[in-house]
DNA sequence: TATATACTTGAGTGAATTACTCGGGATTAA
DNA sequence: TTAATCCCGAGTAATTCACTCAAGTATATA
C-alpha cells in the first residue's frame, strides 16, 4: 500500500461526498470548492473510483456523484487502494529474486508493516469518518492551503 | 515517517552491520558486495547514520563502522529515520491552516495511522531481525535485483 | 431540438524527489 | 609514503506527483 497526498485527497473527497449523501448526486465542481481540488485532479480520481465500484455517476445536469455502497461498507483501505495504483509488489518483486537471506529478512519485516497498514486502514470506514466530521464543531477556518508535499508518509 | 526504498537500504545495511559485528569494524565495500548497495550510496546513508549516532567509523585501513549501541537498543524506527530526513510535517504544516473540519478530520487519522507505523516499526529492534536471521536456513540465492522501485509503501 | 450541465478520457507538463554517480578530500595503519 | 578507509558536496538521469488542457459523451430541461 502507497500512499500519498493522491490517497488523502482520494479519502478526504469520499468523506464530502458521504456528508453530503442526502442531498442526491454531488457534483465535482462542489467537491472542488468546498475542499479547494482541482476540478480535473477529481475528475482523475473519480474515473478510478468509480472503476473500482466504489462511487457511481450520474450524468448529465443534476447529475454528480453518489456512493455505490454504504459508508459503513467502505474503508479507508479501499479508497487508497483504489486511487493509488500500482499497488505492486516490494523491493524484490515478491519473494523468489531475493538476493540472499539479508534481503528476504527485511522483505518479511516490509511485508508484516504493510499488512499493519493494511488492517489499520481496513478498520477505519467512511461512516466513522462522518460521525467524528458531525460531532464536530463545526469551526470554518479561512486559509488557502494548496501545498505540494507529496511526503508519501509523514510524521 | 516516510518510508522509501532509502530507508529499507538503510534497515538492510545495519543489519549486515550487526550481522558481522564480532569482526570488528566493517567496511562499506564489504556491505555494498553483500548487499548489492552503491559504495556511494552507502556512504550518503552512513553519514546519515553517523550523524544521529546509530552507528560510529574508525576511519584508515582496517577501518569501517560498527554500532554505536547494542542491536536491541536499535530500532527499525530509528533508522529508517535517520536516513529519511525530511520527517516535518503532512498536509496543513501541522494543525493550524487546516481549511475546514473535512482536512482536519482525515489529518487527525494520518496522524493516528502515522504512530501506528511508528509504534511498529519502534517495537522491532536490529536484534530482533539478527535473531531471526541467523535462525533462518542460509539459502544463497543469485539474482542481480537493481531494480529502482522507490514505492513508497508497497503490498 | 437546442443548450447547458455534468461526467469521461487521454495526453501533456513543471516541479520535485529518488536513487544514484563523480570527484575530490581527510585520516591513519602498515 | 602508500593505500585503505571514511568523508562530503555537487551533479544527474529517471521517475513520479500533482495537476492542467482539450477534447469528447450523456442527459435533463426549456
Amino acid at each position: 500500500m502507497r500512499l500519498t497526498t493522491k490517497g488523502r485527497f482520494a479519502v478526504t473527497a469520499m468523506l464530502d461526498l458521504a456528508l453530503h449523501a442526502t442531498e442526491g448526486p454531488v457534483t465535482l465542481a462542489g467537491i472542488s470548492e468546498r475542499q479547494k481540488i482541482s476540478l480535473s485532479y477529481l475528475e482523475q480520481l473519480f474515473g478510478k473510483l468509480r472503476r473500482r465500484e466504489l462511487v457511481e455517476s450520474v450524468r448529465g445536469p443534476g447529475g454528480g456523484y453518489h456512493l455505490a455502497r454504504d459508508a459503513s461498507q467502505v474503508s479507508v483501505a479501499d479508497i487508497v487502494r483504489a486511487v493509488e495504483e500500482p499497488l505492486d509488489s516490494t523491493q524484490c518483486g515478491g519473494r523468489e529474486n531475493c538476493q540472499d537471506n539479508h534481503r528476504c529478512m527485511t522483505h518479511d519485516l516490509w511485508e508484516e508493516l504493510n499488512t499493519a497498514v493494511h488492517g489499520f486502514l481496513a478498520g477505519v470506514k467512511l461512516s466513522h469518518l462522518v460521525e467524528k466530521q458531525r460531532v464536530k464543531p463545526v469551526s470554518i477556518v479561512r486559509g488557502h492551503a494548496k501545498s505540494r508535499n507529496p511526503a508519501p508518509l509523514s510524521a
